[in-house]
DNA sequence: AAGATTACCTGAAGGC
DNA sequence: TGCCTTCAGGTAATCT
């Protein structure tokens, strides 16, 4: 599931091979989630591709006219580079034709459980959409982002999943910056201490900048745009760790089910 | 207004 | 083998 290290990973990557690069034709084998749907084709045919950035959990393709295409992964969504024509297979959606680009000749989005998106922009669009997430964890010093999470009324890990309070941080990395800060994410903000929400700031960020190193985390399907495994997954202390002994330790690791999610921490380390 | 619940969707895994 | 249930979680919408 790519939260922001995968979606750093997958943007870098695909900035890198296709910036430049023009769009010579799109096919749709799947239409149902994209946006416009009928002249899909039509308004991404011939645009060249300026820059591709992140912002949060979105893959953001800058065009030549001030559109864009932004892409939402979810939870399986898949945008592959390719040399020559992929063969297509059951989950893929669309296959983009490219020119100009010595490392790409097509790029391939596909979905399994098809909740993903890609939706054309104009530029005051993407504007409104950035104005609707929370800041960029990476982008504000450690203190800024303690300030920040500390203005929540709510527990930690619903504060840490809320995109509109900080970007990009999904499941996976909610529960490591916690077990790493040693507060359980059930934690009231108000019950913690400035110390305690400056500790989890720094870990926040040192978890997703690690992660980064890795091409992040595989813990299940999510590949990189090459269609490359990250390698962070058996770096993560807690999350997928139910039931085993704690790292730091030995404790039984619990998993509980909070804010609808998985939740993993230790009952000793984390108070 | 926080927080729980549901819907979206498919495949993997586990139970019988 | 094969059928059924449960689980995985990003996000918006809906309810309490």
């Amino acid at each position: 599931m790519p939260e922001l290290p995968e979606v750093e990973t997958i943007t870098r990557q695909l900035n890198d091979k296709l910036s430049g690069a023009t769009i010579t034709n799109v096919e749709v084998f799947f239409g149902n989630r994209l946006q416009p749907q009928k002249t899909f084709t039509k308004v991404t045919v011939g645009r060249k591709i300026v820059n591709i950035k992140r912002r949060a959990k979105l893959v953001v393709f800058c065009f030549d006219n001030g559109s864009a295409m932004i892409a939402h992964l979810k939870m399986t969504g898949h945008l592959i580079v390719h040399q020559q024509k992929p063969t297509i297979e059951k989950h893929d959606h669309v296959l983009f034709e490219l020119t100009g680009s010595p490392s790409a000749s097509h790029l391939l989005w596909s979905d399994i459980r098809k909740f993903g998106y890609l939706k054309i922009v104009s530029k005051g669009d993407l504007s409104d959409i950035s104005k609707h997430y929370g800041p960029e964890p990476l982008e504000i010093s450690a203190q800024e982002l303690a300030k920040h999470i500390g203005t929540s009324r709510s527990n930690l890990k619903s504060t840490l999943l809320n995109q509109k309070r900080v970007a990009g941080i999904g499941n996976i990395y909610a529960d490591e910056a916690c077990f790493r800060a040693r507060l359980r994410p059930t934690k009231s903000i108000a019950a913690c201490s400035a110390r305690d929400l400056l500790r989890l700031a720094e870990e926040i960020q040192k978890v997703l900048h690690e992660s980064i190193a890795q091409k992040g985390t595989s813990a299940n399907n999510y590949v990189d745009a090459n269609g490359t495994r990250g390698g962070f997954l058996s770096l993560l202390r807690i999350y997928g760790r139910g039931g085993q002994p704690c790292v730091q330790c030995g404790t039984t690791i619990k998993k509980i089910v909070h804010a609808g999610r998985g939740t993993h921490f230790c009952p000793e380390c984390q108070k």
